[in-house]
DNA sequence: TCAGATGGTGGTATCGATACCATGATTGCA
DNA sequence: TGCAATCATGGTATCGATACCACCATCTGA
């Protein structure tokens, strides 16, 4: 990229037509509030220069950055992706677009990224997390923009929260195993300390099984490069190892109950007569065409779309918890 | 949101440790132009009073943005995912942050949303596709940045394209599975206009296929709401009706040879006995705790960062095209 | 007919940081 | 000791758009 084109300014295209600046500033953000004539004179002039509004000095005069930040757990869960999508399409239809960053599941790294984003003045941040830093927690409080905490149900959120229980979702599964006659349930997941997801579905899974005798709970420790089917497979062989007649298995999320399921496939196990597996998630493969999977569904595109509406309106009280709720959904599997 | 707090400002913070504006800037961006006294003052100001730069101002003056605009086909397919991780790791090693959006396969959303990413005048533009409209590539080839399109190799790239040969890709599956005796293959993807990605791989299929006799291609059309997985499954149903001899499906991308696996499970058919079964992208269900799928895996990740790099390192060649290569990863299916 | 309302337009200050140049203090070396 | 070089710091103009106010022309209704 040697030559160094210069960027055309508002001057520029003013001069072209003829115009104060002002009025082509007004032209292009409140067509209405400009004649006809005048308003064609500067559409030719931008269209003649390829004349783009610079939102850097335009969000500078004005105060708003017409930003909104966001910090996602990771980009590699299609979970996200869907908020993500609810979220920018929203946002989209006022005039909003998305800066975002993924943590990676560490408070550490959302607290070092906090402030790349509110750098940007954002009008919003939201997040896909409610554990921060103690550090990260004081500049949001102190931040003047609303904070919105998406997917989960926080006891004390910092602004507004947007999600579903995930404790209750736990239940809902493990009640429904036990409606259709289960008693000896296990539960595997992942031992990420930062995974509140998970750990509330657990304690969902403990809130039903005190009624029953015993708790059977694997909590895998991650391992670099491993995959959720990775650990799925792994988690299945170990709870048939240490509890063999266990008759189903909740598992903390859809990818690990599909390498669940292909172990119970290579073991010739019958699923669900020898054991029931159950997921999260509802990810694409759980579906009747894949490997019919009972699963709870979260609409993530809702979560994301609530939350734009939320900013666009305005009208956030603080402390705010909105359910969305989730869905149990039977399959083969169960 | 009733309180409108006001955002702390660089002189504020001067004020409180008693310095110039100026000073607090380079305490902030160039530490090291400071002394280590007034640098500790304004350090204590800033910790005080919260402050967090304002790159809005910061880019205006400066004329650098350190924004790097980012227009993905979908986030909800994990290869991308995996793209943008490694884009946004590297970039953040040189201080810059992606703007993202997503133009769902569309090149007519793709034209509406560039000039809102040049708006923010980001320092270099990335686009995952190689298919634009003439407005958009218009706009692209006299706008004053560096444009990366990665994830193929188009014939002329806008600048720099950073990728790899789906059309290679296509040839090299369906050459494994000749080779593996196979000769009456035929080939399952989405009749996506704008899916050049697939369009290129079944143009690989068929530079292979000239040698066997027949050629046997089942494009579907999309359907709302269908998943990767229902169109697997169908796909593996109707080439059997129409090609019943049929000895191995070649699947547009994993997540339909995903489906068409379940639909050889639930028929009864072995894989690869019966029929052989290869996807594209190796994603998670696809490894040996999963599904076990023969596939062609890019690492994404890989793309993202030389992407990064490039940026950084600033040296793009007008015509460049990186060809970061892929892996054929043969499993159970073939 | 004229005061007042309305619509279209432009001048100028301003947003908050950084570039550039200037200054004074300190150091190095002949 | 003296002069140049270096370092730390600050003043002021500037980036490109928009807010605010002012202005003129046309229109409205008593």
């Amino acid at each position: 990229m040697s030559e160094a084109r210069k960027w055309v300014t508002m001057g520029d295209v003013a001069a072209r037509a003829g115009v104060g600046t002002i009025t082509v500033s007004r032209a292009l953000r409140t067509p209405g509030k400009v004649s006809p004539t005048t308003l064609a004179k500067v559409q030719k002039a931008v269209a003649e220069l390829g004349y783009v509004l610079d939102e850097t000095a335009g969000a500078l005069s004005s105060q708003r950055s017409r930003i909104v930040g966001a910090l996602v757990s990771t980009l590699e869960e299609s979970v996200f992706a869907t908020t993500l999508r609810g979220l920018s399409e929203g946002l989209a239809e006022g005039g909003l677009q998305l800066l975002l960053s993924a943590t990676q599941y560490d408070p550490e790294t959302e607290a070092a990224l906090i402030p790349t984003l509110l750098g940007r003045r954002p009008e919003a941040l939201v997040l896909t997390s409610d554990r921060h830093t103690p550090d990260a927690r004081a500049l949001l409080e102190r931040a003047a923009l609303p904070v919105l905490e998406l997917w989960d149900l926080p006891e004390r959120p910092v602004h507004v929260a947007v999600g579903f229980s995930n404790r209750a979702a736990g239940s809902a599964m493990t009640r429904h195993l036990i409606d259709t006659g289960r008693r000896r349930i296990a539960f595997v997941g992942l031992d990420r300390a930062h995974d509140s997801r998970g750990h509330l579905r657990l304690a969902g899974y403990r809130d039903c099984l005190r009624e029953l005798s015993d708790e059977r709970v694997l909590l895998l420790p991650p391992r670099r490069g491993a995959t959720g089917p990775d650990y799925g497979a792994q988690g299945l062989r170990e709870v048939l190892r240490r509890w063999p007649d266990t008759q189903a298995l909740i598992c903390v999320s859809d990818t690990l109950a599909a390498g669940a399921w292909c172990e119970a496939m290579r073991a010739g196990l019958s699923v669900p007569d020898r054991i029931a597996l159950t997921g999260f998630g509802d990810f694409d493969m759980a579906g009747s065409s894949g490997l019919a999977l009972t699963t709870i569904r979260i609409d993530g595109a809702a979560i994301g779309r609530r939350a734009a509406e939320l900013i666009l309106s305005g009208d956030m009280e603080r402390g705010t918890r909105i359910d969305l709720g989730f869905s149990l959904i039977r399959r083969a599997s169960s």
